[in-house]
DNA sequence: CCAAAAGTGTTTGTTATACACCCATGG
DNA sequence: CCATGGGTGTATAACAAACACTTTTGG
């Protein structure tokens, strides 16, 4: 997103404006969702839907910035947000010159923390409308972002409760991925990433056998990595 | 870098301006080196080195912006750049609020195509003295990303001369790597990317066998990647 | 006892690593 | 003939992928 409330006058611009855009993702009923919101800004934009941002301020940094207008505008808080890149194309927002730098982040399933009423939604990645702005393309690249970084960190963790099944976890992953995995190598390749831990209990309750439940446990920095 | 000819004067700004920076390396006299610049803006800056860069104009992209930069201040043209990331710190620019787009390019070993007598020049990404602005800090982020890069991509492809040996390869390797390489391991892996095609001619003349000169082919592009 | 999801191992193929010797040439 | 870098293959380990049955519960 790229505009605030009041108009880019181009004319007071030196040459650009910055601002930040946040592709902020979740599950939700069986599917990966992305915060949208409500953009009017006509001519160019009539009743359009954007993923939040705003403007940089004089006195913050890019990521302070994406942390504010989500905070402001989602009323996210305590997101980890990775910076995705940042999207210059000339006439991105058609009404003055905006760069852009694009951020991505996760949270957990189902409890919004979204005020109700707000013109804030999730939307299923799939089958999105045309967007503001060049928001197609920010949300295309952080989708593939975090398809290709789930398979080797843990990044799901921030999508997840605190305590999880194995089979919460590998929906969480089909659904992010579009396609069925193997539990079992799926338990192997999780397991090798040594982020999670047995808590102890199970979660009975349903007509099956009760599941263990997990957590995940600090990430370890993984030293100077050889890539040869 | 960031600062052009003209001082940024902060007053005429909305806020911030935007700026690119570019990390061109080559591999020469058995280093990994960086393209420098002279910086002088005292009294923040005194003799200073940094990266090339400037400032985006209005009517071009950031990729635009750097790759013009680039062949202005170190007259490089046809270089492949690639976007690594957005700087924001807020006082990374002493001078005002600068925010800048990070680039980093390989270019062939030796042949400079350096204007003689610029206050440009390749130094050693070891030890590099203390920079300008921030641009320890981006040299050593593409450092990083040129390393890991490395192992799934040709990337090296641009070091090298049109033709060249394994030999030559392996060094360039592991010039950039840092360390020494099995010459076996490394063949089957270059050769799995599939990249390289014997030119059926050798190179004699040292004192000893003659190595078989390669050249690279276009890189196939990589359809949709599970990742999983 | 049935349905539903949980949990578990083995086999096979692929890829990464470690490792040592002969080859062709110039001097 | 020797020094120099060029060129090659194999054995082992690690990892990825495919695959099916038993367990525990609620209803």
């Amino acid at each position: 997103m790229t505009g605030k409330n009041k108009p880019v006058s181009s004319r007071r611009l030196r040459f650009a404006v910055i601002a930040i855009d946040v592709v902020l993702f979740t599950v939700m009923d069986n599917a990966l969702k992305v915060l949208l919101m409500h953009v009017h800004r006509p001519p160019f934009f009539i009743h359009r839907l954007g993923v939040p941002g705003g403007l940089i301020d004089p006195k913050e940094t890019a990521d302070e910035a994406a942390y504010r207008h989500l905070a402001e505008k989602g009323g996210f808080n305590d997101v980890a947000l990775e910076q995705l890149g940042t999207f210059s194309a000339i006439d991105r927002d058609p009404r003055g010159r905006v760069v852009s730098v694009a951020y991505m982040g996760l949270v957990p399933q189902g409890k919004s923390g979204l005020p109700d009423d707000r013109d804030v939604c999730f939307q299923s990645v799939d089958n999105l409308p045309p967007l503001a702005y060049d928001h197609n393309r920010i949300v295309a690249s952080a989708v593939e972002h975090l398809r290709t970084k789930i398979a080797y960190t843990a990044a799901v963790a921030a999508v997840l409760p605190k305590l999880f099944s194995f089979g919460d976890l590998q929906r969480i992953y089909e659904i992010i991925l579009g396609y069925p995995l193997d539990k079992r190598n799926l338990r192997k390749k999780i397991m090798t990433l040594g982020m999670l831990k047995k808590v102890g209990k199970k979660r009975s309750g349903a007509a099956h056998r009760p599941a263990e439940l997990y957590t995940f446990v600090k990430q370890k920095n993984s030293a100077d990595k050889r890539v040869f």
